[in-house]
DNA sequence: TGTCAATGTTTTGCGCGCAAAATATTTCCA
DNA sequence: TGGAAATATTTTGCGCGCAAAACATTGACA
């Protein structure tokens, strides 16, 4: 059809990385389920169970989510009794988010999760470690380039 | 809090590919609006420059996309004039896509997008073959590894 | 030939992902 | 001190992403 290579799905970088996070995602599934938690729950319980008793501004900053994706995926997790959700004393803007002792235990289950995962896909670590490092560039670089031409207007 | 290397946040491959992912599909979106398209229609659309008059079944191999994903993307591109959806006169299940001149004719405005894309973000020209080629090897290692599994019960 | 399995697509229901607008509270500073 | 700007969070609206169920059509074969 229209033989414009820069075009052609095939030689699509974006393509690639979105099919294989959405597998990754999917493959993650069964194992979260036992945990009762989606692929987004799980993100932000990592992120607490680093550090809780912080504030919502502090879990976008560290999950990389966007807060209006945020304040839903805390309420289902305080529904679940994972968590509370408090207005802060010192600023009353600010809610903090504490783990429920529930909370706390549930990184027990969740110990041999990531184990699990990769012996299940069996990528080699180097690659598995050059993948997450590359990743991490592309993250990096989007987020210094993009927002450059904000700032220049 | 839980000094579990394996569960912290920063040491895992899924968040860092998940924030990437996410972040690209952000960089896109100003360009992509330009032609009236989301991530996923552009994709389903790139598929279609390649090679339409197929029916669904071949765009959900090609795209990688879910069935239940696709039929809403492709009603949409439909509404917008972009593609036709057809029964197969030979077997009236499947439907055939078909591009209209106006999709035919978007490739023409889209071909700038992934030079504009690639400048904007600046990354190695080899850093981006190694990340699309780590990214395949993962969906690859994804959907044999995992449909072995189920295939053993 | 009738029925049952297989195939292709759509529907349903829920949970994101995110831009933009709304809301609440605090800070700044004239 | 009063009021505008800044900050933190929530709401709204739309488009996925996908498992499971439903639906339509065809194929197989007893």
């Amino acid at each position: 059809m229209t033989d414009i290579p820069a075009l052609k799905l095939k030689n699509q970088i974006c393509h690639s990385l979105y099919s294989a996070t959405n597998a990754l995602i999917r493959a993650y599934r069964p194992l979260l389920d036992q945990l009762g938690l989606t692929y987004a729950q799980y993100l932000v319980m990592l992120a607490l169970w680093d550090e809780d008793n912080v504030i919502i501004k502090n879990l976008v900053q560290r999950t990389r989510f966007d807060a209006g994706t945020l304040t839903p995926i805390l309420k289902r997790l305080e529904s679940k009794q994972l968590l509370t959700i408090a207005k802060s004393s010192n600023d009353s803007r600010q809610k903090v988010i504490v783990l429920t002792p529930q909370g706390k235990k549930l990184a027990e289950c969740a110990k041999k999760t990531p184990d699990n995962i990769t012996s299940q896909i069996a990528m080699s670590q180097e690659d598995a470690k050059q993948l997450k490092a590359l990743a991490e560039q592309l993250y990096s670089l989007i987020n210094t380039n993009l927002l450059g031409e904000i700032e220049q207007g």
